[in-house]
DNA sequence: TTGTGATGTTGACAATGTAAAGATATGCAC
DNA sequence: GTGCATATCTTTACATTGTCAACATCACAA
């Protein structure tokens, strides 16, 4: 099945050739024609999977946040406790990030001038390394015996959640793996 | 000088026609040559001004915080009191999103998943609208006689902007002024 | 076997960013 | 004022891009 006229895996080619160009020149060079060129195939052949252009980023977008997440839970799993866990977490969280620069941009928007997660309620309840970070820290609490009330959860989470991110943010835009102050973060993680 | 061969001030005037066209129909709606064309003028006329569309975004993006600061420094100019001052600004700031939603995509990103400021530091010493808040901040602790170490202070001040950027964002997705809750604001802004 | 829908190709089009070459006005040296 | 350098603007041209429509090819079920 060399040469067929049919792909076989069309849709997952495309997503992956658009992963690699963004990985390699970044988002602003990729174009749906592009891609398509990647994958030996026509410039319109990606319509037969995807509505348009958007359409083929979200898919993309799905697709780093799932390998995200993989890298993630990885790291925190068979954890003796909650806050290994999370320290493990927190550093798989910017190691990501840092060996590839051009997914923080790409997930997070090109003008982030910001680095707290969103108070919407909506998204903390969807995005799975949030419930994930969510997850861990009420494993903390109950194994410290700790007593929070809602409020106070959040708050902390949000901290939490800070650090690791303005600490991947940091070490994407100086794009240096070596920058990154591993022991800072560790200390910083714990509550 | 009506129908002159040279506009008179074309820098300006793409500038502004670019803010309404952003104002109109959204950034994604903005082309060089529609910017062009709205000042009357051949749809190359704008490179003798600006290097590239990037160039001319950037001026628009400066036009439009300046602006926004004017309302800033507006509503803080002559109150009594750094609480006074704190609350107006906080109103003036979310109000100016509300009135125009596309300049909070315009100006914080379009996959803007946050809504706290950048830990960065070199953001917070030059962001005009940052300085101002802490401006106001620490002649509050100055009017009320207290003392916080920096850290201290850092927090609150993140905390204060938070609170303030996250209604205007949440005010501009829903796009809906008359949903903003200004008593629940002043309330959260009253240290 | 047949034909129906999914998948791909080809060709076309309008919108866009940008460069090059030339036209026109402005201001300054003399 | 004259003449010229420069800034500003127009025209023309080109490559890239997203998208559509018409057609080709294949897989598979009736």
């Amino acid at each position: 099945m060399a040469d067929t006229y049919h792909h076989g895996n069309l849709r997952q080619a495309l997503i992956d050739a658009g992963i690699k160009i963004i990985n390699d020149y970044g988002e602003d060079y990729l174009s749906l024609r592009k891609v398509a060129a990647a994958c030996d195939v026509s410039h319109a052949a990606p319509y037969a999977h995807f509505k348009d252009k958007d359409d083929l980023l979200e898919a993309i977008k799905q697709s780093v946040t799932e390998s995200f997440m993989n890298d993630l839970v990885e790291a925190v799993e068979g954890k003796a406790t909650a806050d290994e866990a999370i320290i493990a977490m927190g550093r798989a969280y910017v190691t990501f990030f840092s060996k590839n620069p051009d997914y923080y941009i790409f997930l997070f928007g090109k003008q982030n001038i910001t680095a707290h997660l969103k108070m919407n309620k909506e998204y903390k309840n969807d995005y799975p390394p949030f419930l994930l970070l969510r997850r861990m820290y009420l494993r903390h609490l109950e194994e410290n015996g700790l007593e929070k009330t809602f409020e106070e959860q959040e708050i902390e989470i949000v901290k939490i959640w800070s650090i690791v991110h303005g600490m991947a943010s940091i070490a994407c835009m100086k794009g240096v793996k070596s920058s990154i102050n591993w022991k800072d973060l560790d200390e910083r993680l714990l509550v």
